[in-house]
RNA sequence: GCCGGCGUAGCUCAGUGGUAGAGCAGCUGAUUCGUAAUCAGCAGGGCAUGGGUUCAAAUCCCAUCGCCGGCUCCA
């Protein structure tokens, strides 16, 4: 039988016998062995027989590892060591699935009793055993029946459950030394290839993610093929630690959260609140340049509100509860959307209106698990950057289309040019019929596809009014955050009997949009801590400028220039206190302020400034006048856009 | 909500049964200094909260609250 590897020749394989047979061969003609092969959309791994497996010629794509998809056979088998590794010490452990991850690989294990520090020290010390006894491992296709066997034997009672569902009649199973695990693979050749390992956590996680479920102890590690990516790796989450927004949050003294204000519930301090405003204005100068209209709303309404645009139905478990007055119950707001039905109302609607905008900055609070709680990330109360578009539908596809438009422009704005966009579907618990839903579905798949962007369709998570794009946006780091949301509803105009005049003098539904660009400010503001590690741009710095005397004697000169700068808006601050230069660079440097301006006799006596940016370059004999004017082009929001371009 | 860990001064952290500690920040004084920490002194704590064990509890036990890492959910 031939089997074609592509870039690498073709060989003759018998019947029977495995793909590492073919090894030696390789070697001969190719410096690095690949780490195993890609066939169509699955991973073929050197331990595939052929009678087994293969049946026709084919062509396989080689995987070194140096390519990413090498990573999935490396952590693969990583996983199984480190079960291998807690079988061996504890053998009433019980498996439950262990499969690679973006970052790194897990195993969910139940045990007993929960695994402590000491468990978790020896249990790397047996994993790093495990690797260097370089176990090789072996593949075999078992019918399930036997595998049932198996596995009853071994007590594996999640494994058991697993090859119940597995649609096939036969299933795979690997084994290194005597560890037996029912895997799909893809595996490396032996233990002792896995060459940089790190376990690094443990936590609880529900079997198969449902909370009814026994729960499993779910150990993290990560693995690379050199010592050198792993050790990359680990610095990078040292990095994320570093610019963890609620760190940075504290030490640049933007926002608090407090025990005693409760969980979730976000105060914002003055350098944080300057920020927000800055984003806000912005905000909304963009939206009325580009025909929103602003409105403000209650954050409370009467209950019954809630139950005809149907949250007390489909929403009520993230809803704070009622508050009963004078025998009214009213609604801390979960959304702002009902209240913008309610402008739109106040008169009738001609067709001739359409589209019409309201957008607002409102606040909304949901109640979320005390559990999944995280700094500015999720939280209980958070303003949404929010609006509802009234159209028709010849209008849905061009507004959507604006509205990316629109996303994109402000995503740019902040820095963020990448992102992976989810189109979200119809969900279990819905409102509305099913053709209407493949309508909206269709609008938002037409604007995707006229602006040709790439999607992911998420099936079933729309929300129950209507389905939704959602955008995640990817910071320096890598990491993705949902922020942006739009979402077609057909369903809330009709339960809020909201009508407009047709050309004929007849009613029609209007179509709504809701969207959220930023997604909430909370959050935005967390992530983009963190893009920035803390050191925002130039417009949006809570503090600009920091001004540095040297001695006594410029305290004069140096509130001369706070005054100028200020009477020409930018945010300044002084630092006249009698201590040397260097501790004063260091406190602005740590405070991450865009500019110092440094002033000494030098200066006084030249009427000119010295600078020092973030970065540490220092420009001398300055006019302060052409620093503002510098400062002033870089004061803008699209400044880095341009910059860029 | 569930599982594990944690909660000591404004901040970062020592302190594991015997009188609450350090550095930074703060205040006072000295120093007047040129691109990431000048020196000295002072002040600052219900050890998350409430119970319990003990002659004695920050330390051991129980409960509650909060935070962290996950499960799940979403802006």
């Amino acid at each position: 039988m031939k089997i074609k590897i592509k870039n690498l020749g073709e060989f003759q394989l018998k019947p029977g016998s495995a793909l590492k047979d073919l090894i030696p061969e390789i070697k001969k003609i190719s410096k690095e062995l690949p780490v195993g092969f890609k066939y169509k959309d699955t991973y073929i791994d050197w331990h595939y027989t052929l009678n087994e497996n293969i049946s026709d010629d084919l062509e396989l794509e080689p995987i070194f590892p140096s390519d990413k998809e090498a990573l999935i056979f490396l952590r693969h088998t990583a996983s199984h060591v480190l079960a291998q590794a807690v079988k061996e010490l504890f053998p009433k452990a019980k498996l439950g699935i262990g499969p690679p991850t973006e970052e790194g690989f897990y195993y969910d294990i139940y045990y007993e009793r929960p695994f402590n520090e000491e468990d978790f020290k020896k249990i790397e010390k047996k994993v790093k055993e495990i690797i260097k006894k370089n176990l090789s491992l072996e593949r075999k296709e078992i019918s399930k029946e036997e595998a049932k066997e198996l596995f009853k034997n071994l007590e594996e009672d999640f494994k058991l459950e697993l090859i119940e569902e597995l649609p096939d009649s036969k299933v795979s199973i690997y084994s290194q030394g005597n560890f037996v695990d029912l895997c799909k693979g893809p595996h490396l050749l032996s233990t002792g290839q896995v060459k940089a390992i790190k376990l690094l956590s443990v936590a609880g996680a529900y079997w198969r993610g449902d909370e009814k479920n026994p729960m499993l102890w779910r150990i993290y590690g990560t693995a690379f093929f050199s010592k050198e990516e792993l050790k990359a790796y680990l610095d990078r989450l040292e990095e994320i630690k570093k610019r963890d927004h609620r760190k940075l949050g504290k030490e640049l003294e933007l926002f608090t959260i407090e025990e005693d204000i409760g969980p979730g519930l976000v105060i914002w301090l003055p350098k944080g609140a300057i920020v927000r405003n800055i984003i806000e204005n912005f905000w909304e100068e963009v939206h009325l340049q580009r025909g929103y209209q602003l409105v403000y709303t209650p954050h409370i309404a009467l209950r019954d509100l809630w139950k005809v645009s149907g949250h007390l139905d489909f929403y009520a478990e993230n809803m704070f509860p009622p508050m009963e007055l004078e025998n009214r119950a009213y609604q801390l707001k979960p959304m702002n959307c009902p209240f913008h039905i309610y402008v739109y109302n106040q008169k009738r609607r001609s067709y001739r209106e359409f589209p019409i905008r309201y957008c607002e900055l409102g606040t909304v609070y949901r109640f979320e698990r005390s559990g999944v709680l995280h700094g500015l990330l999720r939280v209980r109360g958070f303003t949404q950057d929010d609006a509802h578009i009234f159209c028709r539908e010849d209008q849905l596809e061009e507004e959507l289309i604006k509205i990316l438009d629109l996303v994109i422009y402000f995503l740019k704005v902040f820095g963020f040019s990448e992102y992976k966009i989810f189109l979200s579907t119809r969900p279990e618990k819905f409102v509305g019929s099913p053709e209407i839903w493949d309508k909206a579905e269709n609008a938002l798949k037409k604007a995707l596809e006229n602006k040709g962007l790439d999607y992911e369709i998420d099936p079933g998570e729309g929300v129950f009014y209507g389905p939704k794009i959602d955008l995640k946006i990817k910071d320096v780091l890598g990491r993705f955050w949902q922020c942006s949301t739009i979402q077609v509803d057909f369903n809330i105009p009709e339960r809020f009997d909201i009508v407009y005049i047709g050309e004929d003098n007849r009613f029609y539904r209007p179509i709504m949009i809701h969207r959220a660009l930023l997604g909430s400010l909370e959050r935005f503001l967390g992530v983009l801590i963190e893009n920035y590690a803390g050191a925002f741009p130039f417009w949006i710095a809570p503090v600009q400028i920091k001004v540095l005397t040297i001695t006594d004697r410029n305290v004069n000169y140096g509130e001369n220039v706070v005054k100028l700068l200020k009477k020409e808006g930018f945010r300044v601050e002084a630092d006249f206190r009698n201590e040397k230069l260097n501790y004063k660079i260091r406190m602005a440097q740590k405070e991450k302020v865009p500019y110092m301006i440094i002033l000494g006799d030098k200066e006084e006596s030249d009427q000119v400034i010295s600078v020092r940016t973030r970065k540490g370059e220092v420009i001398n004999n300055l006019k302060l006048e052409d620093f503002i004017n510098k400062i002033k082009i870089e004061n803008q929001p699209e400044y880095l856009l341009n910059e860029s371009s």
